[in-house]
DNA sequence: TTGCGTGCAAAGGTTTTGCATGGCA
DNA sequence: TGCCATGCAAAACCTTTGCACGCAA
């Protein structure tokens, strides 16, 4: 197993999106954003990273919708998660977290009866929001 | 709103998915099984048309997993789809497809007490499936 | 000092676009 | 004939990789 060094470009990223957990970005967000704060960092950075803060779990990534890439997001380690579902709507791309029990039936169902584990963090249910439903109205 | 032409093009893609509706295939892929039955047909006019056929609702578009790119399959219009889902796995890749009323529930729920109106053709649940947890342990 | 991390530049893969030509209606 | 579609090549994007240098432990 490969260790891992604690550097200040490891600690920007994860901060950043800790900073703000209720949202997700893609790898040229994340990088818009620290350059921002005037930090600038290689994209090859920000992408390595990325990927090893995934792999450790500190952060969940998402399959970007049609054009543009990843993203990814902060990821909480609250119990509550098991609950949480994730929603994007199609027509605001607006991204929406979900915290109903209601869920736990399915994930429980697919495991027990279709043996599949669901990833909770990395699933995202696509579909039309409410406001988006009325404005087509 | 703009008119459609019916071209050669559009009816042998259109023709390829349906043949093979179980199944997902990137535009890459398509062109390739296009082309074992002697048909070339331009990248760009591939994806034109999968673009054009999506908006249309003969076919579904998946985002693709890390470093693949989307893909399509034929849209049934079954009405047992309304208790349809899919499935992917991380590990090996394979997609499938479910049948169960269990999930009716949810949608029901998810429209009904969140708004959300969840699109059953574009939506997949990432996870595990049975036989590599099985090979995990 | 050792080995992982960074940054730059280049490459890779997927998807889009510009433009002239071709084809449907 | 009037549009729309196709095909080629080039470009646009997102992401990964190679390599030399920098930095954490």
């Amino acid at each position: 197993m490969q260790q891992h060094y604690k550097t200040r470009q490891r600690e920007l990223i994860l901060s950043f999106l800790r900073e703000h957990a209720e949202c997700c970005f893609s790898a040229k967000e994340i990088r818009a954003g620290l350059k921002d704060g005037g930090i600038d960092l290689g994209e090859a950075t920000v992408y390595r990273t990325l990927t090893l803060l995934v792999s450790t779990g500190s952060l969940s990534r998402y399959e970007g919708a049609k054009g543009s890439g990843a993203t990814y997001q902060y990821a909480t380690e609250n119990p509550a998660c098991e609950h949480h579902l994730h929603l994007k709507c199609r027509t605001c791309g607006t991204f929406f977290h979900l915290e109903c029990s209601h869920f736990k039936n399915l994930w429980d169902h697919m495991a027990e009866e279709h043996g599949f584990d669901i990833s909770r963090a990395d699933t995202v249910l696509y579909g039309t929001c409410e406001s988006c439903r009325e404005a087509k109205v």
